[in-house]
DNA sequence: GCTAGCCTGAACACTCATGTTCACAACCAT
DNA sequence: ATGGTTGTGAACATGAGTGTTCAGGCTAGC
């Protein structure tokens, strides 16, 4: 999954089974690739789901975060593959879920943890980016998986602003 | 550049050269790709060398981020390639200009922009993550490009917090 | 005009991933 | 034991990308 380029054989020598018997279950490479990425998105959409009600305070995005980061490879497969973005159904369940991501940082918004003036997209982007960026942190052996969602916690509200960062001039 | 997967045919019609010609100039596919990978250093290094003097300010930090979303593209081509991984020289270079970005976000440090507590390679991969991100919104159509550097900059020091986030419990 | 250099289209051989087919072995239920 | 299912190895055909060669065509400089 997290190498695009591999052969069929490889994958089949990988998954333990013959070319063959590959073949059989996924006729063509375009069926099992979507069916990876069906399976991504079950993956994704569960882990969401497991925080969906959470409310909009510093634990509640400390456990978006860490659904978020802990489905970092299975976004990073998504976001990776173009021909996703033509899948109708793939594009919506994505979407569907992104929307209850969305709902708990507005949420937390709306109680003054995150900046009023901040747009969604931007609140999406910098999650992702930042959840991202600490799970390769994790794959790296830089950062204890049990610290990545305070990090992407207190990174994402406050910064890495020192004393001397009260105030960075735009906002 | 983009497209990892595009056929040498492709590339030399982009080119407005024949397949030939490509061939005469680059024998192998290897030998092209690694010709754009020595040109993105390139501009990357040139992208740096124009801020590397820049001083640990909040208009030094502004001015180093306008550089690393602008070679976003460059940085992107250079991440996405393994190959280059295993290149002695291009990972050489790489390295030394990452030192020179490496050196404002330490001087911001001791001038208490950013918190001392902050490890080296977490202000390297946030600001890595930050800026790419903001280039993918500005690529988007979401996010002007005159802004994309405030907003790096303030999100990356001060984070997405509103008044109630005053604190978030690490760090 | 003539030559040298560069670009081009066309053709070719080669490799590799892919998809298909088939015969055979293992296993399971009856 | 028997029949059905499932996985396997082998072989084959196909297509795409790649690298090479070659015979022209074009332009620039002599």
């Amino acid at each position: 999954m997290s190498r695009p380029a591999a052969s069929l054989a490889d994958v089949a020598e990988a998954a333990g089974i013959s070319r063959t018997t590959l073949h059989k279950q996924y006729a063509t490479r375009e069926d099992l690739v979507r069916a990876v990425g069906v399976w991504a998105t079950d993956m994704w959409e569960q882990a969401v789901a497991r925080v969906a009600g959470q409310p909009g305070t510093k634990e509640g995005l400390r456990q978006l975060f860490a659904v978020i980061v802990e489905s970092a490879p299975h976004l990073g497969f998504l976001w990776r593959n173009p021909a996703f973005d033509e899948d109708e159904e793939l594009t919506q369940r994505y979407i569907a879920v992104e929307l209850r991501c969305l709902a708990i940082l507005e949420r937390a918004r709306t109680a003054g943890l995150i900046a009023a003036s901040t747009p969604n997209w931007w609140m999406l982007q910098t999650m992702y980016g930042l959840a991202y960026t600490a799970w390769e942190s994790v794959e790296a052996g830089k950062l204890a998986p049990l610290d990545a969602p305070d990090l992407v916690l207190s990174t994402l509200l406050n910064g890495l602003g020192g004393p001397a960062a009260a105030d960075a001039g735009a906002g």
